[in-house]
DNA sequence: CTAGGGTTATGG
DNA sequence: CCATAACCCTAG
C-alpha cells in the first residue's frame, strides 16, 4: 500500500533547498511553540489538511529566511519565534488535532529549528543528536544518481557543492544514501523498498555501482 | 575529506 | 519483530 504522495515544501520554500525535517520529538526545540502537527493520512480530508498545514509552514520558513538576510535585532527575532506565529498555523493546529487513527508517522519539524537551536544541550543517551530523519525523496534520488554519474564515486563534497548546494543533504549522507541505494538494488530483490525507483533510474545505479563496487571487492 | 563500521528510527 | 533507511563516529 503506497501513502499518497504529498507535496511538503512551497515552491518558495523549495527554492531554498531547505526541506522539513522529521526530528526526534524530544528534540524539537519549537514543540512547544508549534505543538506537534502529525495528522493522520488515512482519508482524503486529512491530507489536504496536512498540506495546508505544511504550506503554513512553509510561509513561515520563508519569511524567517528573510529576516536572516537582512539581519536585524535579535530581541526582534525572538520576538517573532516567541510569538509571532503565522496565524494560518495556529488556526490549522486546532483543526488538525481532531483527525482520528494516526497513519504512518510524519514527524516534521521546521528548518528554523537546526538553523537556531542546534546547540542545545541533549538529553540523549548516545550523547548526539539526530538532527534529520526524513526520508529522501525519488527528486534528490535522481540529483544524487545524476551527480555520481557526473562526479564518479567517492566526490561527495564536490557532488555536495554542485547538486546539493542548498539542501540539508550533507555530503557524509550523500555517500550514505549512495551505499543504501548499491545495497537495494544490488543482486537479488529485496524484500520491500520504502521508495520506488523508476526501472531506467535503477539500471543507473546498477550500472555505475558495477563500476564502482560497495563493498570493495577485489576482482571480478 | 572519504570509507566503512556502528547505531537508531521507521515501517511492513 | 526485524530488515532497511538514515544517520553517526572516526581512522587514516
Amino acid at each position: 500500500m503506497e501513502q499518497p504522495e504529498i507535496t511538503y515544501c512551497s515552491p518558495e520554500m523549495e527554492q531554498t533547498g531547505l526541506f522539513w525535517m522529521p526530528m526526534q520529538q524530544a528534540e524539537q526545540g519549537l514543540d512547544g511553540l508549534l505543538g506537534d502537527l502529525e495528522l493522520s493520512l488515512e482519508n482524503g480530508t486529512a491530507c489536504r489538511l496536512q498540506m495546508e498545514n505544511y504550506r503554513a509552514r512553509d510561509d513561515d520558513a520563508v519569511l524567517i529566511l528573510k529576516l536572516l538576510e537582512e539581519p536585524r535585532d535579535e530581541a526582534d527575532l525572538d520576538e517573532w519565534l516567541s510569538g509571532g506565529l503565522h496565524p494560518s498555523l495556529c488556526h490549522q493546529q486546532m483543526e488538525c488535532r481532531k483527525s482520528g487513527r494516526r497513519g504512518a508517522r510524519k514527524r516534521r519539524t521546521s528548518p528554523w529549528d537546526t538553523l537556531f537551536f542546534r546547540d542545545i544541550p541533549s538529553q540523549r543517551s548516545g550523547g548526539y543528536i539526530r538532527r534529520n530523519n526524513s526520508h529522501w525523496t525519488s527528486k534528490e534520488v535522481k540529483l544524487l544518481v545524476q551527480g555520481v554519474s557526473k562526479f564518479g564515486v567517492g566526490r561527495w563534497s564536490q557532488l555536495k557543492k554542485n547538486y546539493f548546494k542548498t539542501s540539508v543533504r550533507t555530503a557524509v549522507n550523500l555517500k550514505d544514501k549512495w551505499r543504501n541505494l548499491l545495497r537495494a538494488y544490488k543482486g537479488n530483490v529485496q524484500k520491500y523498498t520504502l521508495l520506488e525507483l523508476e526501472p531506467p533510474l535503477v539500471e543507473q545505479i546498477r550500472k555505475l555501482g558495477a563500476k564502482h563496487p560497495y563493498p570493495k571487492q577485489r576482482h571480478s
